[in-house]
DNA sequence: GCGACAG
DNA sequence: ATCTTGTCGC
């Protein structure tokens, strides 16, 4: 899959876009593939140009220190519509050209948005994870699809978040007393994997100081 | 047909 | 996502 990544054609309508998730959900993988981490990445993404410009924002922390060591930011102008389950088609190419600009390659990357809690099992943080080979999660601060019961008001408690009869993800609480967040497998990891990650990322605010740093430098400060 | 719908 | 001050609560 890797070495078709650079064939990608991001200029697709939503239709083909559709069918492009369609293949790829088959090439994501749901077990332990990791390397001993050492550094972990957040992105995230703004815009700028009332939402004519993407503003991509990539930082890398070590770890479990999670201190920042790298980080890299790249613009581009939007070409695909915001539509609900095609995130990815929308965010994905100016992510893309963050992460080029890294002088220290992530071990695992979290992304802000699902990984396989989406309809097609393909959500963004799955998407980028089969186009790079590389480990990643999904932290959504709200649902895209999927049913759940409340999960236990307590730091580290979670549900599963269900779809179809399958577990899809988990609704984690950080915190106690705070919205929950939306844990999903990316790409070559487990779920309990994904949610220690997420936890050990977790310091003192509902989302992970991953995606809490990259969405700084993503839209203005820091 | 109606409601839901990551960022 | 973004437009935006103050305000309620631990």
């Amino acid at each position: 899959m890797i070495i078709t990544s650079h064939l990608h054609d991001w200029n697709v309508t939503p239709q083909q876009a559709v069918a492009i998730q369609e293949r790829m959900r088959h090439f994501v993988e749901t077990a332990d593939r990791l390397p001993e981490i050492f550094h972990v990445a957040g992105v995230d993404v703004g815009l700028e140009e009332s939402g004519q410009i993407a503003r991509a924002a990539v930082v890398v922390l070590s770890f479990p220190n999670l201190k920042r060591v790298d980080q890299a930011i790249a613009r581009r102008p939007v070409e695909f519509p915001y539509i609900p389950g095609l995130l990815s088609f929308r965010e994905l190419p100016a992510v893309l050209d963050a992460l080029a600009r890294l002088h220290i390659q992530p071990d695992i990357i979290l992304c802000d948005g699902q990984g396989i809690a989406h309809p097609r099992r393909l959500g963004i943080a799955s998407h980028l994870g089969v186009l790079l080979d590389v480990p990643t999660i999904g932290v959504g601060k709200t649902r895209l699809t999927g049913y759940h019961i409340e999960p236990p008001d307590e730091r580290g408690g979670w549900v599963p978040l269900q779809d179809k009869g399958e577990v899809i993800g988990a609704v984690l609480r950080t915190r106690p007393g705070v919205k929950p967040v939306y844990v999903s497998l990316g790409h070559r990891l487990t779920l309990q994997t994904a949610i220690q990650m997420v936890m050990a990322c977790t310091t003192r605010y509902r989302l992970p100081e991953t995606t809490r740093q990259a969405h700084k430098l993503a839209s203005g400060h820091s």
